[in-house]
DNA sequence: TCGAAGATTGTCT
DNA sequence: GACAATCTTCGAG
């Protein structure tokens, strides 16, 4: 396993932590073991000027991880029903975030697929935002939690070249959605949708 | 206190 | 491809 990334890999622009995450390992331990995947997909979100970005309405409750130090999770829940994470990026007077879309499941697959029943297929185990998290057991416990230690870690992975690097406009916002800052690998099955 | 919207997913046609 | 499920958050009254 890859050495664990540190808070200063995260200190730098959201856009660049974006792309050097693709290929990295998220990993979560809960009581139930250990599940670990592959980022294939990721999102940029920056700033306050940036209408699709929660920190758009400035600094409230839900906010406030955005506020944080670089290398801490910004878990939320949305729609009812779903949790999905960020890693909080440089956040000097601009609170942003990489919000992590889609895993190709590493570790602890059985497990997954018990906390995933609904998937049919292996691709569909973590291929979404709200499906990974639920994939590796995370919600609002890990919460404003650094991400250099357990229970939630990003490790080092293989990288990805910049060839096999796609930059497309983020989909699933109302807001900013001509901006290109979605990154995914090329070719890869378990990105959560191909433009 | 109330109402509206949301960085989604799964099911049905 | 369309739409329901479901509830927290926030701003207005």
């Amino acid at each position: 396993m890859g050495r664990i990334l540190r808070r200063d890999f995260y200190d730098r622009d959201t856009e660049t932590v974006s792309r050097e995450l693709l290929g990295a390992i998220l990993e979560c331990d809960t009581k139930d073991g250990r599940a670990a995947g592959i980022i294939v997909e990721t999102e940029a979100y920056i700033g306050e000027h940036d209408a699709a970005c929660h920190a758009a309405v400035g600094r409230t409750r839900r906010t406030e991880p955005l506020y944080g130090p670089p290398g801490n999770a910004y878990v939320y829940f949305i729609y009812g029903m779903h949790w999905c994470i960020n890693a909080v990026t440089r956040a000097e007077g601009l609170p942003s975030a990489v919000l992590i879309r889609a895993l190709e499941p590493l570790t602890g697959v059985p497990l997954i697929r018990l906390r995933r029943p609904k998937a049919r297929t292996d691709r569909d185990l973590a291929n979404g935002p709200a499906k990974l998290c639920a994939a590796l057991g995370i919600d609002d416990r890990m919460n404003g939690l650094p991400l250099q230690r357990h229970p939630v870690v990003i490790r080092a992975g293989d990288q990805v070249t910049d060839s096999n690097v796609v930059i497309t406009p983020r989909i699933g916002i109302s807001r900013a959605e001509d901006w290109p800052l979605r990154y995914f690998v090329r070719g890869n099955p378990f990105v959560s949708r191909t433009p």
